[in-house]
DNA sequence: CTGAAAGCGCTTACAG
DNA sequence: CTGAAAGCGCTTACAG
C-alpha cells in the first residue's frame, strides 16, 4: 500500500480512503489512485477474493432466471465456488447497500443479469480486480464490460420467417420495451424478416409491452380488436404469449386455427401449455454457465476471447402456429 | 488480544503463537491461554459467523423453488444478510465437499428446502452454534430440528371436499411419493374429507406418482383409461395437475366439463392455463420468509416459540372444476 | 480534500 | 520457553 501511495503521488491514508470507498476524496485524486491501483493489480494481504461468485437479479420472478442460475450453479460447484444470490426487486441498477456488502465480500466476481452498474460501482470494482459479467444487459453496454446474451436478432428473424413461411402476412410483433437490446434486437429481426419477404409492416402491428403475462393479455386483445386484426403474433417472450393465449381464448380465437401465436425464450411450461407454445428457444442455462466461466478465467487474470458473447437461439415448432385461415 | 495476555499472565506475542499452534510454548502456558481463550470466547476479529444465510435446494427446477427463494431474500434483505444458494442435483442430502464449504464459510445459519442433513451435519452445525431450519423435510423430522410447512392436511381436506360439494364421487388423488410428510399429509387430506363424506375410497383411484409434469400424464392417462374413470383428479402439485390437463387434452376430454382438476401450490402460471386451474395455495414466499426468520433469532441466542411452524394453504377456486356431466 | 501522527491488532526477530 | 521491542499493513481522528 505504501507503494501505491508512492507511486501515486499521495499518502497511505488516501489509497485507504479510495479503496474503502470513503467519501471525501477528489474525484482526480481518486483516479489517480485507482489507475495505479489497477497496474498494479493490487491485493490487500490476507485478502484473496473469498470463494464466491455474486449473482444480481433485477427480480427472481420467472423461470428465466431459474434457468440461468442453475447454469451459474453447476459452474461454479465445478469450481467450488458459492454463490450469493440477490433481488433488486424490479431496480435495474444495486444499491448502496449492496455495493457496500459486494465489496466487502470481496467475491471472485460479479454477474448481473438484466441490470446494469454505475460507472461509479463499475469502478469500485475494476479497482479491487473483481471481474463483472452482464447477461442481457439493459444500457447500452459500455464496450469494456463483458456480456453474454443469445442471438436475439436470428430468433426474432427465425420466429417471422417461420409464420411468412406458413403463409401469414398481417404478423403483429409484440415487443419488450426497446430500450433493452435484447428486446430491440427481436423486434429488429421480425422487420428484417418482413422486409426480406417484401411483407410491409403495419404500423398497428408493433406494440411495446411488458414483459408479462399481463402485457401480453392487454395488448393482445387490443391487437385482436383491430378492424383488420393480425392472424399470427409474435412476441418477445413466452409471458407474453401465453397473455396473447388468454387473449385469444377471450375472444373466442382458437390457437393455432384462428391466430398463431409464437413465444420466446422456451420456458419449460410452454411445451405444456394449451396448445403447447411454438417459440424461440434461448439456452439459458448455458448462458448463465458461460457468464461464470467468463468470471473464472478474468479472475484467474486470463483474456477474454471475446468480449460479447452470444450464444445460438433455435425455433421450436410445436402447435401454436398453423396456416391462416383464409389461406 | 492484550485482554486475554492479560487475564493470562503473558504476553500478546504468546497468545499469537498459541493461537497459530506455533511451536515454542510451554504445556502450561499454551493450555492456561487456551482456557482463557475459550472463557471468553475470543473470535480473531474477522472471525465473528459470517453475514450469510445458506440455502439449499434438491433441485431449481420449478416457480415453486424460485417463491422460497424470494421468502427468504426478502428477510435476508431486511437483515443485510447474504443469501449462498446451493443446488443438489436432486440429491435429498448434501455431500462432503458442500459440508465442509459451510463450515469454512461460518454462515449465521442454513436453511434445507425439501432435504434432510446426516446426523452428523447436524451436529457439525450444532458444536459451531450454527442454526439449522427445514422446510418441507423429506425425512422424519428429527423432533430437534425446526421446520416450516404448510398445511397440507387442510389443504388436501378442503381440495376433495370441493369436488364432494360440486356432487364428486368418483375423486382420483394423484399422490406424490408417501415417504414424503407434506405428501402423505394430502393424502390423508383426501382420505379423510371422502369418509368424512362416507364416500368410500376406491383403492385404483389412488395413485403414487412423481411430482412433475410427466407424472401427471402418465398416471392421469392410466386413471382415464379405467373403465369406470374418475369425473375429478386432485393432483399433490401445479406440474402433475398441468400433466393431467395433457392427458385430458390427449383423451379428447374437456376440462372442466368431462374432467375436473385441482393442483397444489398456486404457482403462478396455474391462473394462465387454459383453463385457469382450482388449486390449493401454499404461500411459497411467506415460507420461506418465515424460515428466514427463524434461523436469525436462532443465531440471535433466543427460543423459538414453536419447533414446527405451519402456514395456511387456501383454496383458489378457478375454472377446471365444475358439477360432473351425470349430475 | 489531504497528510502527519497516532492507534489497532496483530506477527516477527531477537535477546535472554 | 518467554517477553520487550520493532514492524506490518492498515484505519482513524485531527489539523490545516
Amino acid at each position: 500500500m505504501a507503494e501505491i501511495a508512492h507511486l501515486a503521488g499521495v499518502s497511505a491514508p488516501t489509497v485507504s480512503r479510495v479503496l474503502n470507498g470513503h467519501a471525501g476524496v477528489a474525484l482526480a485524486t481518486r483516479q489517480r489512485v485507482e489507475a495505479v491501483l489497477r497496474e498494479h493489480g493490487y491485493r490487500r494481504r490476507g485478502n484473496e477474493p473469498a470463494a464466491i461468485i455474486e449473482l444480481v437479479f433485477h427480480a427472481l420472478e420467472s423461470l428465466w432466471a431459474l434457468e440461468i442460475i442453475q447454469g451459474v450453479e453447476q459452474v461454479a460447484r465445478e469450481h467450488e465456488l458459492a454463490v450469493v444470490l440477490t433481488e433488486m426487486q424490479g431496480r435495474l441498477t444495486p444499491g448502496r447497500a449492496w455495493t457496500e456488502q459486494v465489496l466487502a465480500r470481496r467475491p471472485t466476481g460479479v454477474i448481473a443479469v438484466f441490470s446494469e452498474l454505475t460507472v461509479q460501482q463499475q469502478s469500485q470494482l475494476a479497482v479491487r480486480s473483481i471481474p463483472l459479467v452482464v447477461l442481457d444487459p439493459t444500457g447500452e453496454p459500455l464496450h469494456q464490460t463483458p456480456s453474454v446474451g443469445a442471438t436475439n436478432w436470428s430468433g426474432g428473424m427465425a420466429a417471422t420467417r417461420h409464420l411468412l413461411d406458413l403463409g401469414h402476412h398481417r404478423i403483429a410483433m409484440l415487443s419488450g420495451p426497446t430500450q433493452w437490446p435484447c428486446c430491440r434486437a427481436r423486434l429488429d429481426g421480425y422487420r428484417a424478416a418482413m422486409d426480406a419477404a417484401g411483407v410491409p409492416v403495419d404500423p398497428d402491428l408493433v406494440r411495446v409491452s411488458t414483459l408479462y403475462v399481463e402485457g401480453g393479455l392487454r395488448d393482445g386483445t387490443e391487437l385482436l380488436r383491430l378492424p383488420d386484426p393480425p392472424t399470427a403474433i409474435f412476441t418477445a417472450n413466452d409471458l407474453q404469449a401465453l397473455g396473447v393465449y388468454e387473449a385469444a381464448r377471450r375472444a373466442g380465437l382458437r390457437i393455432p386455427d384462428d391466430l398463431s401465436v409464437v413465444g420466446f425464450d422456451d420456458l419449460s411450461f410452454t411445451q405444456w401449455a394449451g396448445p403447447p407454445m411454438t417459440t424461440v428457444r434461448q439456452p439459458l442455462v448455458q448462458m448463465g454457465a458461460a457468464a461464470a466461466r467468463m468470471i473464472i478465467a478474468l479472475a484467474d487474470g486470463q483474456r477474454l476471447e471475446q468480449h460479447r458473447v452470444e450464444l445460438a437461439t433455435t425455433l421450436v415448432v410445436r402447435e401454436s402456429t398453423a396456416p391462416p385461415r383464409q389461406a
